[in-house]
DNA sequence: TCAAAAGTGTTAAAGCTACACCCATGG
DNA sequence: CCATGGGTGTAGCTTTAACACTTTTGA
């Protein structure tokens, strides 16, 4: 599990941007993480609003939380960075408690929520899905527990193809059912206007 | 389950209260509340920040989910009111959403903390804590299972005395166990200076 | 034929839900 | 002695965790 962290005045720091005039949070968000990681997110969600003494003053930062998709590339602009969220570098108190909470609620949402498939292509196997849920988990889980769970979750629909990648058995290929219910999400998904 | 809402220029809405300079988030709030309810807020959490078009422009609005212990009073100032969650009056869509998220939050948060306890005093029956759960689910619970449950998270602590209130037999006392642990809350606590 | 990952079932333990009666008290 | 709310146990069901072997393929 990977963070973008960018250059600072005085070390690393996570990506901000300041406001612009008329537009919603959301829309802001979104267009920070474009222009300073050139990146397409799968997912923002808004996090936390914290509020800093910096030397010039209060600031208030809104932190989202946004998903990459790692076959979506990874090349970032100038002066940024990614770095193991279990090993990054120094960085201010502030954005370690943001990266902290980031972990800790996408540990939460993914087992109640479908969150997972944001980090994944639209077609997949099931050892995919089930080493994406390790590697934010930080811990093996059972093969076939896990196929039973999410299957009886009712999350998967097969595509019918297979997947041949190696000398060994191809794997079955799976993409997010059509009747996900984002109801369970526990995030307000309002419309704040354009 | 009543909500405190306040006059406006058109109808009822949320306390609100403009920025300090000078004050980190959580305290500006605590101040708020204060300042127009008059009330003593038992538990307060940062719920989301929003983005709403005024009429005057963008405005960035952070809520705060505060929990007042109805013993503790509830006389308010002047232009405020209590009214029930359920069926409050009309109010605008942001204050709605806020609401709604607001009782979202705290029905899936007294699953897995204390944060029930901050709705009774320090002492109190068993009733009295199934009726705080029922009256934030809006469900009746099961008096056996629900005692089983609570006894066996070790939540509670019997203080030895007894409550006599009619004429049956009387309630054992309890006290809220002294080693609950916030860690479970899934909210960031931290510091953000004075 | 071998190596390597894909796929597949069962069993025991824990947790959850539903449900009915006796207890202590005041009037 | 009766009305009232306080307190208690059990049985069926569902969910979870642990665990090992067979299948398909390319080299």
């Amino acid at each position: 599990v990977l963070v973008v962290l960018q250059d600072d005045s005085s070390g690393k720091c996570l990506p901000r941007g300041g406001p612009t005039v008329g537009a919603a949070l959301d829309t802001q968000a979104r267009r920070i993480v474009r222009q300073i990681t050139g990146l397409n997110e799968q997912y923002l969600e808004q996090l936390y609003t914290l509020s800093v003494l910096e030397p010039t003053g209060w600031v208030v930062i809104v932190a989202y939380l946004g998903l990459v998709r790692p076959d979506q590339g990874d090349a970032l602009g100038p002066g940024a960075g990614w770095y193991e969220v279990l090993a990054f570098p120094h960085i201010s108190p502030p954005d370690h408690m943001v990266i902290d909470y980031a972990l800790l609620r996408l540990r939460a949402k993914i087992g109640y929520t479908t969150l997972a498939f944001d980090l994944l292509p639209p077609t997949f196997t099931l050892r995919e899905l089930q080493g994406t849920y390790e590697a934010i988990l930080d811990r093996p889980l059972d093969k076939r527990n896990f196929r039973r769970r999410v299957i009886a979750a009712g999350m998967l629909e097969p595509t019918g193809g297979k997947r041949r990648e190696g000398s060994h058995r191809p794997a079955l290929l799976y993409r997010l059912s059509a009747v996900l219910d984002r109801e369970t999400y526990l995030t307000p998904a309002w419309a704040e206007g354009p």
